[in-house]
DNA sequence: TTCGAAAGCCTTTTT
DNA sequence: GGCTTTCGAA
């Protein structure tokens, strides 16, 4: 614990730190005092901050349960604690308070909740519940929810809280933001709401902790008695609540270590404040700055074309990114005709690799927006390539599996009043607005939850027969689950011969013994019918529906308590696909920070898609530089190759619409990428536009590529559908870029024409589409089919467009 | 109350 | 263009 355990340099490194280079070595080493690690992308980042946390348990200068180490993201989390545990031959075994910002939070909330006016069993909110609620309040207060939507309330108060803001900090200009100045009136509504709910939402996890730590010293004492040693991951994304929080942590021993990289700061619009970062020398005075430079993931090009980049953004603490890798190709940049073309280009070329031996797995197709996984799973999905979505729907942002946690909550804590409005009438019980009215109107009167409301007025005749008698079968229902529920936690107390430690992370899984809240929340579905309501749907929705539900059972088997579980679902959002065969990722820049792939395609490279058409309208330079931030990211998520795409015409909402290509691609320096058009004039002439012009709004005048400016949009538009046309009969068969080439194909317009239907094809008939693959007709309506297509779910489709299969 | 059709919204990005 | 929400009819 004292200075002489500062290594001398000539003693022999221990394991942790031997394969490290100088820079990284001192990251590890420099354990006291504040510290700044400015870690490029690819620069070891990781390896550095576990082996300091080895480094820190190893010479006995805190315990494990002595650090606080904070990310952002689970998957960060869990890797630093799978690595931790390996660097040290699985030596060190807990780092309880290692997590992100919020499972932490959430963990000294649940010690200290009686402090912020909850219970220790409060629940979390998710976004559903959080806007029913805001919803509830803006109708109460007599707004009209038109003209002031819960979506933009709730936007507000996650803005104030990521601010460290509460209700009484908020002056009257703030409260302009929402309903003509009654947002602060409308926020310290909600957090009554809460409160008396026994919930709290994502922002009050940290809020709620750093409120409590201002008013109750003796707590925020404990907390910093406790951590000797603070790491914190991502710096340049925490916000203003977390830099409060941390530098009250931080205090007095000031052995704080942040990472982070100002290039790779993306999440302002959540609240990430960049200056944080950029103002650590400031805050900590005398800290030490350690710059990693040596890359070690991309090849120099890659590498040369993403610091050409980043160069153009002011205001950076400023790092040169080198390597000793000195193979590799150019940056592609390919310039195509639409957004099929640009899935097809991408889908050729991974097929190539594949042929020539290349892992599926290796590649990676990164775009800004998820509306542009879209284009990449249908052309996928035609010629059969595996791909994953990462992101979008989650798993536990699916509807059934948000049904299905709300009857477990409401089984865990009857007062939950935003689970029971879920669910109340679902599956449909005839129990629908008025009657739900009617609860709520006796449950205000006899300050109750709505289930005991509920319960209660089964004596009464407040409500018709029918809804009586239903309510009565849901109120019982939940009256035999209770007990069987308490039986399971009295059972589970008798088992445990020792006391078990930390429930709070994923329990051990014990095997040989069926986890009783997995059979619990089993019974639960079938006995409320709402298997039954999805088996009698008999869609191919409904049996993924009844398949992801099954998954949910399977999963609460690996926690010890239903509240462990639904614990981990509030906060762990993201669920890692299991590896299965190999298959290509698709996934948004955001969700692939922190990650690399040997293969990167960057599609979408236009004006308006990426930067995208917000951050050229508002925010001026700050959020194009946001932008080119992300930019920069997407281009240093590559190892080996990277290929950048820009379509001429994309369909957005259905319009086509035309674009020039990104200015980030103009800014790419000429030597470190090898451009490729399909279409006529190239790229000089996209160049020339953003280096020649001055006015750059000039473009709009242009009206887009110059196959376009010849051309009016009503042209664009035929020649696309005809293009869509051709393309879902042969299904991309031919070289891209060779359009309309053979007018042999031309039998389009017949299909538009004719309205009778073919007579060669039956319902519950097998037949093959071109885009989705084999599927049986569900319906025939004239030359309409709607077809259950094996992997792609129920379409309608035209009947000219299938084959018997 | 429920179901269907029409209207309206949307596309950043996430713990 | 597609999805969700809302409104009106049975």
């Amino acid at each position: 614990m004292s200075d002489s355990a500062a290594l001398p340099a000539s003693q022999p490194d221990p394991a942790y730190v031997s394969g490290l280079n100088p820079p990284q070595r001192e990251a590890v080493l420099t354990t006291e005092g504040p510290v700044l690690v400015l870690a490029g992308a690819g620069t070891g980042k990781t390896a550095a901050l576990t082996a300091r946390l080895a480094h820190l348990i190893a010479t006995r200068r805190a315990w494990p349960s002595q650090i606080l180490a904070v990310t952002f993201t689970n998957k960060a989390a869990r890797e630093m604690k799978e690595r931790v545990s390996r660097i040290s031959n699985g030596a060190i075994e807990g780092m309880p308070w290692l997590g992100t910002f919020h499972s932490i939070g959430a963990k000294m909330l649940r010690i200290h909740a009686e402090l912020a006016g909850l219970q220790s069993n409060f629940t979390i909110l998710d976004t559903d519940d959080q806007l029913r609620l805001l919803k509830q309040l803006i109708a109460a207060a007599d707004l009209d929810e038109k003209r002031w939507p819960a979506r933009q309330l709730a936007a507000c108060i996650d803005r104030w809280k990521n601010k460290g803001w509460i209700p009484a900090d908020i002056d009257a200009g703030e409260s302009e933001a929402f309903a003509n100045g009654r947002g602060g009136e409308l926020y310290a509504q909600y957090q009554d709401r809460l409160k008396a709910l026994n919930a709290c939402d994502f922002g009050d996890l940290l809020l709620h902790m750093l409120t409590v730590f201002r008013t109750h010293p003796d707590v925020l004492e404990h907390y910093r008695d406790r951590f000797r040693y603070i790491l914190v991951d991502e710096y340049q994304d925490t916000n203003a609540v977390q830099y409060d929080w941390l530098r009250l942590l931080a205090e007095p021993r000031r052995n704080i270590c942040c990472v982070g990289d100002d290039d790779q700061s993306i999440y302002s619009w959540r609240g990430a404040e960049v200056a944080n970062i950029l103002r650590f020398e400031a805050d900590f005075p005398g800290a030490t700055t350690i710059r990693l430079e040596q890359n070690y993931r991309s090849t120099p090009h890659i590498l040369g074309a993403a610091s050409g980049l980043i160069a153009h953004n002011s205001g950076r603490l400023g790092k040169t990114l080198w390597t000793e890798i000195d193979a590799g190709d150019k940056v592609r940049v390919i310039g195509v005709w639409d957004g099929p073309e640009e899935a097809r280009r991408i889908g050729d070329d991974v097929e190539s690799m594949q042929r020539r031996g290349g892992s599926l797995d290796d590649v990676a197709i990164l775009v800004r927006a998820q509306f542009q996984t879209r284009e990449f799973e249908e052309r996928f999905i035609a010629i059969g390539l595996p791909y994953q979505i990462v992101g979008g729907f989650r798993f536990y942002e699916r509807a059934e599996i948000r049904d299905a946690l709300a009857y477990l909550r409401l089984v865990q804590s009857p007062a939950d009043d935003l689970a029971f409005e879920r669910i109340v009438n679902t599956p449909k019980r005839g129990l629908g607005d008025k009657a739900v009215a009617a609860i709520h109107r006796h449950a205000r009167a006899a300050g109750l939850p709505l289930l005991l409301a509920a319960a209660q007025m089964l004596d009464s005749d407040e409500l018709t027969p029918q809804a009586r008698r239903s309510l009565g079968r849901f109120v019982g229902d939940f009256g035999r689950w209770r007990t069987m529920h308490a039986q399971n936690l009295a059972d589970a107390e008798n088992a445990a011969l020792q006391p078990t430690g930390s429930t709070f992370d994923a329990a051990t899984f014990t095997k040989g013994r069926s986890a009783p809240h997995a059979d619990l929340a089993r019974l639960l579905l079938e006995e409320s019918g709402y298997t039954a309501a999805l088996q009698a749907e008999k869609s191919a929705e409904a049996a993924g529906r009844l398949e992801n539900l099954a998954e949910l059972a399977r999963a609460m088997e690996e926690y010890e308590t239903l509240s462990a579980f639904l614990e981990h679902v509030s906060l762990v959002m993201d669920n890692d696909a299991a590896r299965g065969e190999p298959k290509v990722t698709i996934m948004t820049i955001h969700a692939a920070k922190g990650l690399e792939f040997p293969v990167v395609f960057l599609a979408g490279w236009e004006e308006g898609v990426f930067p995208s058409q917000r951050a050229i309208d508002e925010g001026g330079l700050a959020s194009l530089e946001e932008e080119r931030r992300l930019a920069y990211v997407a281009i240093t998520r590559a190892r080996r190759e990277a290929t950048i795409l820009h379509a001429a015409n994309r369909r957005i909402y259905g319009q086509w619409t035309s674009s020039i290509p990104s200015r980030f691609i103009a800014e790419l320096p000429p030597e470190h990428i090898e451009s490729e058009t399909t279409m006529t004039g190239g790229e000089s002439l996209w160049r020339a536009q953003w280096s020649e012009r001055e006015d750059p709004f000039a473009h709009l005048a242009y009206g887009g590529t110059q196959r376009a400016t010849t051309r009016g949009p009503g042209y664009q538009r035929a020649a696309s559908d005809f293009r869509a046309q051709l393309d879902d009969r042969s299904s991309g068969a031919r070289p891209a870029g060779a359009y309309g080439s053979g007018p042999s194909e031309v039998r389009a317009s017949a299909i538009s024409l004719g309205n009778k239907g073919r007579s060669d094809l039956a319902l519950g008939q097998r037949v093959f589409h071109g885009k989705f693959g084999y599927g049986t007709i569900a319906l025939i309506e004239g030359n309409k089919l709607e077809i259950d297509f094996e992997h792609a779910g129920r379409k309608r489709v035209l009947d000219s467009f299938v084959s018997a299969g």
